[in-house]
DNA sequence: CTCATCGATCGACGTATGTCAATGTGTCGA
DNA sequence: TCGACACATTGACATACGTCGATCGATGAG
């Protein structure tokens, strides 16, 4: 998934097929409600990062079903994973996050 | 889907179970191609309503799976379909994109 | 050096999803 | 009344997805 999903305009024009591919693959990503648990879980932390060892217990996941969402959303670039000694940490990527929110932006005439 | 979806309160707190679910079936709805090209079409439509007739053409699928997109979309709330003798006209709810926009705010010192 | 721990990977499973051809239902024009 | 048209529904199919148990590689405490 690139990073500069930016403006594909979503009310102004139809959208392109290859635009739609790239924002659904973004949607699709935190289109999981245990995914979702785990981006506000991190979003939440004191220091806005989460150790993966404290988020399998939360969502009630075996620990293989919760490595295989974050890998999800780091793939998707939602979430940032930085290795420290036994432990892996995820940081929200609030920009990612904010191009998703931008690229559902409508025009003021669209309705 | 209820449609008082309104605020999650995305990066506040770890979303309930509930909430998460919710949330998700609407990125659910929206996490697909075909039905993100449907409903820029729609939006980017002259007097932002658009008849089914007009949509199979545009993204390249065959007249029944256009209908169920367009159901799925309906019945995630984002368009409403109005019959109009023969044929089906669509319009977009841009307040329930506005809200699923506001789900997905973060708060400033989340990271 | 062990050995326990964290977390990724693999293999398997049931279910959900996107797709189409065929068919059904309702609406209009002739 | 008939036939063409718009659209939904059904049934079938292949693929994608969420899930877990078992296993593996890497790390660090003793």
């Amino acid at each position: 998934m690139s990073d500069d999903l930016c403006c594909p305009a979503f009310g102004e024009a139809p959208l392109s097929e290859d635009d739609a591919d790239e924002l659904a693959g973004l949607l699709k990503a935190l289109a999981d409600p245990v995914r979702l648990r785990l981006l506000s879980i991190v979003a939440a932390a004191p220091d806005g990062e989460a150790c993966a060892c404290d988020l399998a217990e939360p969502v009630g996941r075996s620990q293989p079903t919760v490595s295989h969402h974050l890998s999800q959303l780091v793939q998707a670039g939602v979430l940032t994973r930085e290795q420290r000694g036994r432990w892996a940490w995820f940081r929200l990527r609030p920009e990612r996050v904010e191009a998703l929110r931008t690229a559902l932006v409508l025009p003021a005439d669209c309705c």
